[in-house]
DNA sequence: AAGGTGAAAACTGTTGACAATCTGCAGGGC
DNA sequence: GCCCTGCAGATTGTCAACAGTTTTCACCTT
């Protein structure tokens, strides 16, 4: 090797990202950890001093982030935190819903074996953390799983939706979700989804993850939104 | 009215958009247009001077036509105009076909008197068109219908993916597709949708508005993709 | 002649400064 | 006392210049 792995790292850091890219990052890491709260106004100015760079960056870092529906754009006034309401939240899994189901089928309709037994094997991995009871193992792979299957459907359009769906539904004033998943009941449904996968049937794996989806939706609305009736 | 109705609609203008925000309109209409073909580099300095502005703006529009999926960035190199193939054309359809029927049940879930009206009002004037053969008429009155059902679903992610995707698909190599579409079978299906939404039957709705768009992938790959089997 | 090397040109990334716009507050008119 | 007007401070929009990287191409080596 002709450079130490930390250069590498660092050389392909500044390769595929400019900086610009990590400054949104950045505020997207802000944002989220509720440094900067919903409504907040980002100042360019603080910003660019708070993050050492000038104000060039923040600004297109501002705008990727208005794409990503993070914070919302007024002119001549600046970007702001966006605030997500109890129906916006609700319309995010709907549209994350769709994708995943999306996502279903089209893994079901390949059939990749390798990628079967990734599959199969995270259910199992998370079938064990279910049997310790251990809620703080079980959400990562939860999560894992479904960018994992998202990955597989090869569909790069998809993929950036779903990503941006995700990240929106983070801005939901409480993300005490993770705690109170039924973690035997999630990971029923995963197996039966894969399952739906491993035999090839597409439609059925789309309705299951769909399902699949529409049920958090529901277990969320039942957790916060208390005496709301579903939207849909 | 206090000032002339150019004034208010030049004033409007500056209001609502930033001088980056038109710099991208121009920018897609270049690209959707042909002016700028598939792979070409977009030259900052060349755009700057040809719409008399300086690279700022060039820059913020540009990364704003990146996260709209119409050009790909490579740090230090610039912004390319994107090639869509035909797989990834075909899976614009499939998630615009999930878009468009969420936005079928939802319209159905609501059935606001009004709304409705204007669309059975569109699917009468498409009628009117299609029995006149003219195909250049019922273009935009498709387009018509299609956006008005999206916005009538009251999400604004959903529209703004929506929208997305249809520029998106723009992209591909040849856009004669407005042509050859068959309006007697398009209207029916539009017909049927209306139907199934002013009888409030969500569930249908969304099949049948789904289905619509599949049906266009379809006669879409028939026409232009020659011998392709269907993906999904 | 083919391939590699190095400098120059072209271009993008970033910065700091200037111009335009908005917000807050004080002062005057009704 | 309340509302409108106008100035001051702060903040965003835009611009032109500097720095770093990529590309091009002439030149040299083999």
């Amino acid at each position: 090797m002709l450079i130490s792995k930390d250069a590498a790292a660092a050389l392909e850091m500044r390769r595929s990202h400019s900086l610009a890219t990590l400054v949104q990052q950045e505020i997207e890491r802000l944002i989220l950890d509720g440094d900067l709260k919903a409504g907040e106004r980002l100042n360019e100015n603080a910003l660019a001093a708070r993050l050492g760079v000038s104000r060039g960056p923040i600004r297109e870092a501002t705008r990727g982030l208005e794409k990503a529906g993070l914070v919302k754009l007024v002119v001549n006034r600046g970007a702001f935190v966006r605030e997500i309401g109890l129906a916006e939240a609700s319309e995010i899994y709907d549209l994350r819903a769709l994708m995943f189901g999306l996502a279903c089928q089209r893994v079901a309709a390949r059939r990749d074996p390798g990628r079967l037994k990734i599959l199969l094997h995270l259910v199992k991995r998370m079938d064990d953390v279910r049997r310790d009871a251990d809620a703080s193992a079980y959400y990562p792979l939860n999560l894992e799983f479904h960018e994992t299957l998202i990955g597989f459907a090869d569909s790069t359009r998809l993929a950036a939706i779903y990503a941006s769906l995700v990240k929106e539904a983070h801005l939901f004033r409480r993300r005490a979700l993770s705690s109170n998943v039924n973690m035997a009941q999630s990971n029923a449904e995963h197996r039966r989804i894969v399952e739906a996968i491993v035999a090839g049937r597409a439609s059925q794996a789309r309705k299951l993850g769909e399902a699949h989806v529409l049920a958090g939706k529901r277990r969320f609305l039942a957790a916060i939104g208390g005496p709301e009736r579903p939207t849909t």
